[in-house]
DNA sequence: TTGTAAGCGTTATCAT
DNA sequence: ATGATAACGCTTACAA
């Protein structure tokens, strides 16, 4: 017995299709006898209906793709997050995970050819013109990543690692270091941030090499120098960090001040207890899930970003210096 | 300009449909003379295969789709290496995100409709019925979950806590408990481990309820009462026991051993550095595919099941008894 | 209110 | 080797 299709449900109620069709997606029409007959029909046979089929005949499929780093629990925050919102709105969600052996592009195929009406790229670090030519095909929406030319939802990542360095400052630190997040307009962003408290207090600023994950703030701990406090690009790095330092019988923060950036689950657990920057997660989706209904609805054709104030989040990895 | 069609492609190319839809399927046939102008014309246009036609048109979609948790790291690093093996084996993949909110059952539709040819669920704990049902519509293969009828790959979780209570057992401890993982089959298995483990030993066993997640675990710290070892039902809740522990005031492992489940990368940060059992993610993977594949090929009919071996992994939370 | 029929973009069959 | 043309299963005017 091969899968029902919308002829069988229609033979069975003894109506046509276009009436099955009617009923079975609650559009009017149809009277209130052949609506029982179908959906008893339906349910009896276990009718469900082909998706690849409905979009082909549809112009709107009703989903949202989202490219995300598996790796990321902070992604997983925001994907949890936008699971919710966007079923709330009537959209279904399809994700594309991305890992260090599928990037970006390959993702956003996948999803592009199950047509999904937008994508929600989530912490891109795509130069411009590649976005742009993509946003040309489907919106695109930059989630916590620095939109090179299409429509994105950030907070203020310049100001978070500014008032990082700032609190360091002000508990007297003066030998501050930066592990920045490698390639990337996010990762400039935050170093900048940086840059600004540093060079405002009078100091001069020094920023280490990293990247986004454990590995690459583990990496910068050897090379912390003599430096008492350490700003890192985001959590994940500053984890890698902690656990450098912790390895190498360093003290945190009695002898080394640590704060990272994001907020993720990690840094609440109590053995991490980082001092970080937090982004307001249900903020920053419903904020990217506007910018999609309103491309979608045509309301809008200029590009517009939204940039939502970042939050200190002190925690037990900062102190006074040694 | 609307995005390109197949027909356009022919038109531009000067042949037919049929010719361009095997050039661009690499397939047999079309001579080198026309490849090289459908190509072209191909990538003059920008050219992108609709795959919802396509799926319609064809009987396979060459698909896979995944149910994950979405807040397991542990599942990250199985869709991590499924990503990379399906890819290999020619296959795409599709991630069915489950949350609290939306659960596994709603995300296996989501799949279905989107014609995914087999669904592997991640530490599925659904009844057996359901899986059964659900297997007579598309082959399913639970991965790291006890597969009630169908076919499944996973490690011994029941030989892993048994190997996990022996080790503290060995250690000098008595009054060791355990913080289950709350209802399904994966669950009773590791408790079941446990409880063979203490029984052998000649000692009486004590279970607390539990979960999943970090809260779970979290909560059972209160209950501990006078045991010097617990072993938990998986790293994060491990992780969470871990953190009401240290907030509490308790020495790990001074005064309390725990022990894990998962060798997730939260257990590996030497903040935790937690002694846990491992699975071994690429062979679970590999084993994974190789059963939907067969399905697929229709190969075999009868349901089967592999149990791989599990790893203790002894890092820094289990020490002798106070 | 209900049914008929023309797409939607590919793939696959069958002539040519 | 190539080109019509019929599926594939659903949606949607348009008729009845």
């Amino acid at each position: 017995m091969p899968r029902p299709r919308l002829a069988d449900v229609a033979a069975a109620a003894g109506c046509s299709t276009a009436s099955v069709s009617l009923v079975l997606r609650g559009e009017p029409g149809p009277s209130e006898a052949t609506r029982d007959r179908v959906l008893a029909a339906a349910e009896q046979l276990g009718y469900r209906p082909d998706r690849a089929a409905s979009l082909l005949a549809r112009r709107r499929s009703g989903m949202l793709g989202v490219v995300t780093d598996v790796r990321s629990t902070f992604h997983a925050e925001l994907v949890e997050e936008l699971l919710d919102a966007s079923a709330r709105r009537g959209f279904d969600l399809l994700i594309g995970a991305r890992s260090p052996a599928r990037d970006e592009e390959r993702a956003v195929e996948t999803l592009i050819d199950s047509r999904c009406e937008a994508l929600l790229l989530l912490g891109t670090s795509g130069p411009a013109e590649r976005l742009v030519a993509l946003d040309g095909q489907v919106p695109v929406v930059a989630v916590s990543g620095r939109a090179g030319g299409v429509d994105g939802v950030r907070v203020d990542d310049e100001r978070g690692t500014r008032e990082a360095t700032e609190h360091l400052l002000a508990l007297g630190h003066r030998d501050v270091v930066h592990v920045d997040g490698g390639a990337g307009e996010i990762a400039a962003d935050r170093c900048r941030g940086y840059v600004a408290a540093m060079t405002a207090a009078g100091l001069a600023p020094r920023v280490l090499r990293g990247g986004h994950g454990e590995a690459d703030g583990a990496a910068a701990a050897a090379d912390l120098g003599g430096a008492t406090a350490v700003t890192v690009f985001n959590d994940r790095a500053a984890v890698g960090l902690l656990d450098a330092l912790v390895r190498a019988g360093v003290r945190v923060p009695a002898d080394v001040s640590v704060a990272g950036f994001d907020d993720s689950p990690l840094a609440r657990l109590a053995h991490v207890d980082l001092t970080t920057v937090s982004q307001d997660v249900p903020a920053l989706v419903a904020n990217a899930l506007d910018l999609v209904v309103a491309r979608l609805d045509g309301v809008r054709a200029e590009r517009r970003e939204v940039v939502l104030a970042p939050r200190l989040v002190v925690r037990g990895t900062t102190s006074a210096p040694p």
